[in-house]
DNA sequence: ACAAAAGTGTTTGAGGTACACCCATGG
DNA sequence: CCATGGGTGTACCTCAAACACTTTTGT
């Protein structure tokens, strides 16, 4: 422990960056905890991340301590919301042992499970994934910005195209919509206390994906259990041009 | 100027909290601004805002230097993003001197404009409404935090009931179409760098808000210029009832 | 042959959009 | 009487929603 110290004239609090990272497991909605290595909450599970170095951006930060303590790196997040409320972190300074003020800045991502291997490193005793259906004790306030996420991302998933982040390149519609049922399904159980969930019809649901342009079959075909299937691709570039036009889309056409 | 000093045993951040105060003028959209009276950018138009205090949270924070700036009190602030880009505020420690982080957390409001008085004072040499259309150059990365709070209201202001915010109880159809005009048409000016704008269908308009069914009609009637044509108000109890029914409201009745 | 998954079409109702003429008030 | 703003209806089209039988593959 070296004994550098930092003065200022005005109090400041500390600002940390955490991360929830969505991912699709076959049928079920889940997010990357870690279990926590250090005080506090040491041995509670709790979202990746950390404080934010003075010369990286929030973002940055996030993307450092998401790499260093689950080894998941390069991936895009979307700034969700900052936590201020007072005493949401117990910690003091290890200097004057003052009480910290702590808030953080949260982000969330999706990502392809698959394409990332967990392995926890750093302040994290273990990382893995859980089913947000089933979620453990979380330290901090993580499970208000759980939460929060799962809003967000019920919201997001309906305008803009992020259930494609979650798929590989090629994907059959069943398992577009898996995704969609996944999402509204947890939702349906963690935020509105539902007991039940009725999947999306599965013609409407295509006839939906189809009709939005951006969403194309290619000339190949799924393998594996049952009848073959056509695959589809996100095609981005049409996503993009349809955006600059539709600048204006309630009222007017 | 006392030599009071605050010791952490790792750098932090100064935290400010910004507000995007947002009115209607007859028919503009308007932001709050201050002249700021102290250095950095001393004598340029910048929101109003401050350092948020050890015992507030974010909001607190930035109600109070609202109050503070400009004499508005008591509005409801949603939380909007958190800019930690480095450099983006040019200030250091008064002590030591060293370059400070700073971050901002910036919030929106919706508000009458005639509802408020606006004082400057204290860190203000001045405090005005500018439309959106014409802002003056802006202080620290300000009109980018501008650019995104008006991107965020064009989205809010169809899914939400945000423009009763900005209204009377009792309100004509006309005025809360002005309304949703002048939000379209800031946004297709400042973000779409369009030159014209088609306002609304006036019969469209009322059909659409009366499908709504928490804008209701009155039994009075508005006077001025013209016809005098009946007042409606916004109905909060039946929009909340529709909250709790419509937690998913695409693919689903 | 059987289980599992995929392909496929129609009907109905709701709501978005375009569009124009007459009426009540104040000055 | 005129300027200003408000009241009002219809036709068309798109799209969401409900709904079931057949086909292909692997085992």
């Amino acid at each position: 422990m070296n004994d550098l110290a930092y003065i200022y004239k005005y109090p400041h609090p500390a600002v940390t960056a955490d991360c929830v990272v969505f991912a699709i497991d076959g049928k079920a909605l889940n997010i990357l905890l870690i279990k926590r290595n250090l005080e506090p909450y040491m041995g509670a599970w709790a979202l990746p991340g950390g404080f934010i170095r003075m010369d990286e951006t929030a973002e940055e930060g996030a993307l450092r301590e998401l790499k260093e303590e689950t080894g998941v790196e390069d991936i895009y997040l979307e700034q969700l919301h900052t936590f201020t409320a007072i005493g949401r972190d117990p910690r003091v300074d290890e200097i004057t042992g003052v009480p910290e003020r702590v808030m953080t800045i949260a982000f969330m991502a999706f990502i392809r499970q698959d394409d990332y291997s967990v392995v926890a490193g750093d302040d994290a005793a273990n990382a893995q994934w859980f089913p947000v259906n089933n979620l453990p004790e979380l330290a901090f306030d993580h499970r208000e910005i759980i939460h929060m996420a799962l809003g967000q991302l019920r919201n997001k998933i309906m305008y803009e195209p992020i259930a494609f982040r979650l798929l590989n390149k090629k994907f059959t519609m069943t398992q577009l919509q898996v995704i969609y049922d996944a999402v509204f399904e947890s939702c349906a159980y963690v935020l509105d206390n539902k007991k039940e969930y009725k999947p999306l019809d599965r013609r409407n649901f295509q006839k939906k994906m189809l009709s939005l342009k951006y969403v194309v079959q290619i000339n190949e075909f799924s393998k594996g259990v049952g009848r073959p299937g056509y695959l589809f691709t996100f095609d981005e570039k049409e996503y993009k041009i349809q955006l600059d036009e539709k600048k204006m889309f309630v009222f007017r056409k």
